[in-house]
DNA sequence: GGACCCATGTAAATAGTTACATGATTGC
DNA sequence: GCAATCATGTAACTATTTACATGGGTCC
């Protein structure tokens, strides 16, 4: 029971307020999105095993011809979890990265081809970071905040991947620029040694 | 197909020299442990599946005594996956990190407990960064590579850690001081209203 | 005698992804 | 008529973590 921050990061959307599956899916993908995503199928198991511990309870309100919506809603013993979480302490997350692990091998792909690869990265990079400038810019994602704290604190959070999206086009750029320095010894596979 | 990332890890070292289950998981604590970690259960399983692909073929080693080593090396088709793998374009990853997680949820958290949190998170990832620079140094790692090429992306890859927790470190003192500034309404929670 | 290294694994739980299935309403 | 939005979910698979189990050898 340590982290295992999905749970927690549903008891957290549910605190600003109650919410269906549905609309929580939207909050995963429209605020905390740039670190941590979350999809339907996760989404609605979690909350099943909620409302089984009594972390949240829900609300179901019928409606014509549409399924219901159920609207989940934190418990006392939910909101008083969500605290004992946020105060635990934490260390630094360990990456994992699958673009690290390429570069590691690619001793042996051709040098033309793994330039090109950490030259579309930065591109990509590089949207990213228009994505999430755009995320800061956006007024209907800070609307919830309850306080100016709270609204600094988002904005920090969107700033980190900003952060992320810096130091990573920084970093392959230094990268394509050491590795086109290193001299080419032509391979012979099966030459005569010199 | 398109991903997966452990089992082309697994045949990537395996293309550096044949090794035991036990070898690979010092290999993956040693050198991209700064971004990829895989547990023995990981290992030996996907050593077993590699081997019903054919990717891989092992060598039963008996010793006296103890159990027989096992001695996986790359077979061709394993070769020619591992190119296709690297060959293959890849975007920025996804991070997933729950310090962030926290980070968002927390504006009803004690501000100095907060503040205490993102100290502790700085003492972290000085502690990190120590020993991603030791790795640096390590020579018994960059000992491995076949090449000045090889030994320039490995030390990239390290070098990207690094880059990572410098970026975070910058994120966490810039966020100590943007919190500290904003005025902090006293909770008055069932007082009148003024 | 106990801890750590070498070397193998299994079991069970949790977490995450992808694909499928249903069905009304709204806008192009 | 088709796609998107709202709203629910299930099934199957893949990935990851944690804990357990075995057993000799070496070092303090």
């Amino acid at each position: 029971m340590s982290d295992v921050s999905l749970k927690h990061a549903i008891l957290g959307f549910l605190e600003l307020e109650p919410a269906t599956g549905y609309t929580l899916q939207l909050r995963f993908d429209g605020s905390v999105g740039s670190f941590w995503t979350a999809t339907q199928s996760q989404i609605y198991r979690e909350l099943h095993a909620l409302e089984r511990d009594r972390w949240v309870e829900v609300e179901v309100v019928p409606q014509e011809g549409k399924p219901p919506r159920k609207i989940y809603a934190l418990t006392s013993s939910g909101r008083t979890e969500l605290r004992r979480w946020l105060a635990e302490p934490i260390g630094p997350t360990r990456i994992r990265d699958p673009v690290l692990l390429k570069f590691v091998f690619a001793a042996e792909l051709a040098p033309e081809l793994l330039d090109a690869m950490l030259a579309g990265y930065e591109r990509a990079l590089e949207e990213r970071r228009v994505e999430y400038r755009e995320r800061l810019e956006a007024k209907e994602i800070f609307d919830l905040a309850r306080s100016e704290r709270e609204r600094e604190l988002w904005k920090l959070s969107i700033e980190n991947g900003l952060a992320w999206c810096d130091a990573q086009l920084a970093w392959a750029v230094r990268a394509r620029r050491r590795l086109a320095r290193i001299p080419l010894k032509k391979t012979r596979k099966k030459g005569k040694k010199s």
